[in-house]
Formats: structure tokens, C-alpha cells, sequence
DNA sequence: GAGGCTAGTGTCAGCGACTGACAATTGACA
DNA sequence: TGTCAATTGTCAGTCGCTGACACTAGCCTC
């Protein structure tokens, strides 16, 4: 098994369309376990067993149990890297970056749906909020992405990122943003993706202004 | 023993001494530790017995080998969430945060000499920003700190943290920004402290900037 | 200053995440 | 059909971490 997590081409051999449905059977088998009774509260033996394949073979798709609980925002993640690309060439950074988190929620139900179902997602992602071991490990991917973001940036804009600071700077302010109404949402009463959508954009209307002068009555 | 890992009281009882003595001798070992060997390949046995104690009692004062490699840092933390209550009332959030930072950077080093030398603080971060366990949580720990910021933030301003979104935003913008800066630091040739604290003003007086239009030629 | 109290430590046993080694199985392909 | 290589299971072992229990040594009282 090399690193063949990408989309699956039609059929190919038994050999293949098998690994990938003990690859998928592992991560919907993960998902409910640590949804239904916690990420701590599940062991590597459990998954494996509930798939019925021996826990070495677990390791052997998914380098520890962290990974495994992160199959799906995988697939998220590299959707919304594409629709930056997408993105018009003349747009300002900050556009781009908000027009592709738009587009990213309005098309990321199909992209998720063909690996695990929306709910369990969602109902995940709160899990991630709330596990200490796994935040800190979202919060690390998310670093990886922005890094892959402000090179993207810097190649829009025809910038040399290892001496231009700006690329890093939007794309660290922006995914603050990003952050922020993420957590709200995982906190709030609306669970759905609509809500998430309208989060984010309303916050991110909100970061100029935020970050100039006073707030109190006066200006702003 | 409870939570007493704060400020020493000048001395106190023999057993109070005694379990500082010994706290210390484990941060300083592990962090030597961690530096020359790296911290995958040190093993809690290895620094319970540099210090001749039990892997138990080294476990009665750190829930984890990774709060160990912290230690330092949470010295620094408080340092600069202290610095920012400091500032002046009058002060606008964005500039009383970079006022914070330049002022904590004047007088981190003393803070941080007392439980390490300087040099080590220096190069565990080093360490921290390259091992992905670490990193990870040390992202999910300025998360945390930023919260507090944020609280702190709301608070100079008469503002209600749960309905206003605006001391979560100038903290994320804010704190995205320090990470580029320190992480460039970290990778740059100058390590002292002296072109951390460049970097770190330098970056914060260009995020304005950055955040609007575009970049080539043209405006800006 | 002897004796009791209790905080702090060591020892031991055990779980769960993970890994290397090796043998058994099973697609793929001539 | 037989060979080759990829997958998998089994086993043994390391490391992080925890609960239980016994022991030691400061501390405090009489």
C-alpha cells in the first residue's frame, strides 16, 4: 500500500477496490465510535474489531489513531485549496480567500458525502473542538494548509514568499477569522451548514474594521 | 502536592524546597535532554533517572511528558498576558497588544532565567516548532492563550466577549501575525532575542497594510 | 523529643498506542 | 497453473501513562 488515499479511479483490480473499502469501512467504523463514546474512550482494538481486521492492519492504513479521525476534514481541506485556485486571477488576497471559503461551503457536501454521511461529519467536528489531543492536532493541519495557502498567494500575486512577509500575513489574519466562526458554530444552537456558511462571511465583513482605531461609541 | 508551580514564596517549609528542587532539576534535564537528543527519541525513564527519581514521581508532577517541555513556556505566557493588563486603559486594542509584546520581549529574559538558562529556552523553541507533537500542541496552548486575550481585550473595552466578535478577531489577526514572525525567527540565522523582538514589530506594522487590496505595483 | 499524621515517593501490575519481524494468505500476471 | 509480490495476521516488545499499596520522611502536637 502506497499513498493512494487520493479519488478513486473508477474500478481498477479486486486488489485495489478492496483496500479501499477497508480503508473507508475503518474511518465510518472510527467515526461512529468516537461520536457515540468518545475519542479517549475508543481503542485502536475496537476499531479494528468492528471491521474485523487485526489491529496491525489499522496501523497499516492510518500511521496512528489521529489520523484516522481526520480522513474527512482531509477531503474538505484540499477541496477548499481548489477553490482558491479556482479563484479569478485578479482578485485582491483577501477577496480570494473569502470567495474560495464561500464556494468551498457551497460544494463540500458532495465532496464529504462520498466518504462518510454529512451528519456524522459535522457531529465530528464537534468532537475534534472537544478533545484536547485532537484540537491541538486540527490546529496544527490548519497551520499545514495556511502554509500551502500563502504560497499560493504569494504565486497569484508574483511574490517570493521566503522574503515577502505579506502571503503568511493575510492568510494568518484570515484563517484567525476562519477560526473563530468555526468555534462559534461548534458552540451554537444551529448545527446546520448554512449556519457556518453565514458565520464566516459575516465575521470576515468584520476583520478591517476590527483591527483599526478604537471601538467604543467613536469611530469605527 | 497541589498547584503551586507559581512564584516562590522566599522559602518555606523544608518539604515546600525540596519538591521545587526537584521540579526544577526535571524541567532543566528534560529540556537538556530534548535538545541534545531530540524529544521522540527521550524517554521519561531517561529523565526521571538524570534526576534519580521514579517514571512515577515524574508523572505525580507532569500529567504528560509533553507538559514538561512547556514549562519554560508557560513562564513567558503569563509574562506577556501580564504585560498586556499593564498597558494603558486608553490604549486601542491592536496597538495595546503590540505594546505588550515589544514591552514583554524587554523583560522576558529574567522571567525565563530562573527556572532555565536562556540559551536552552531558546533552543527547546526550536525543538517545539519541529516536532509535530509538540507543535501541535503548542498551537492548541496559544489557542488557549488567546481566549484569555481576547477576554482581556473585551473587558479595557466594556465589551460583552459573547456577543461581540471583535476581541476573538484583533486577538486571532493578531496572534497569526506573531507566529509568522516567530516562526521565521526560529528558522532564521539570528537567534537572539533581540531580532525576535525586530521581527515581531516589524510584521505587526505591516498587517494594515497586508490586509488591504492589492498588492503589485499599484496601490499600496 | 517521642509519637502520630500525612504528603511524597517507590514498586508493581496493567492498559493502550505503536512497531519490527516473520509467516501465511491471496490477488496479479505470465 | 505456477510464480511473484502485495496484504494481512500473529507475536513479542517498547513507551507513555495510571491505580493500588506499602514505605519513608517532614511536620506538628503534647
Amino acid at each position: 500500500m502506497t499513498t493512494d488515499q487520493a479519488v478513486a479511479p473508477p474500478s481498477a483490480g479486486l486488489r485495489e477496490r478492496k483496500k479501499r473499502r477497508t480503508r473507508a469501512a475503518l474511518v465510518r467504523s472510527a467515526l461512529e465510535l468516537f461520536t457515540r463514546n468518545g475519542y479517549d474512550h475508543t481503542t485502536v482494538d475496537e476499531i479494528a474489531e468492528a471491521v474485523d481486521v487485526s489491529q496491525r492492519t489499522f496501523f497499516r492504513y492510518f500511521a496512528n489513531k489521529e489520523e484516522v479521525a481526520f480522513a474527512a476534514q482531509e477531503a474538505t481541506d484540499s477541496h477548499f485549496f481548489a477553490a482558491l485556485t479556482a479563484r479569478p486571477a485578479g482578485e485582491a488576497p483577501l477577496a480570494a480567500l473569502r470567495g474560495a471559503a464561500l464556494d468551498a461551503w457551497d460544494t463540500i457536501g458532495e465532496a464529504v458525502t462520498e466518504l462518510v454521511p454529512p451528519d456524522l461529519y459535522m457531529r465530528m467536528y464537534s468532537v475534534i473542538e472537544s478533545t484536547p489531543a485532537l484540537l491541538a492536532v486540527h490546529l496544527r493541519r490548519t497551520a499545514e494548509l495556511e502554509e500551502r495557502l500563502a504560497r499560493e498567494i504569494a504565486r497569484r500575486e508574483g511574490l517570493d514568499i521566503e522574503t515577502d512577509p505579506r502571503p503568511r500575513l493575510v492568510v494568518a489574519a484570515f484563517s484567525g477569522v476562519i477560526r473563530v466562526a468555526g468555534r462559534l458554530w461548534s458552540e451554537g444552537e444551529d448545527t446546520s451548514m448554512e449556519a457556518l456558511r453565514e458565520l464566516t462571511a459575516f465575521h470576515l465583513d468584520h476583520v478591517g474594521a476590527a483591527l483599526t482605531g478604537h471601538w467604543s461609541e467613536r469611530q469605527e
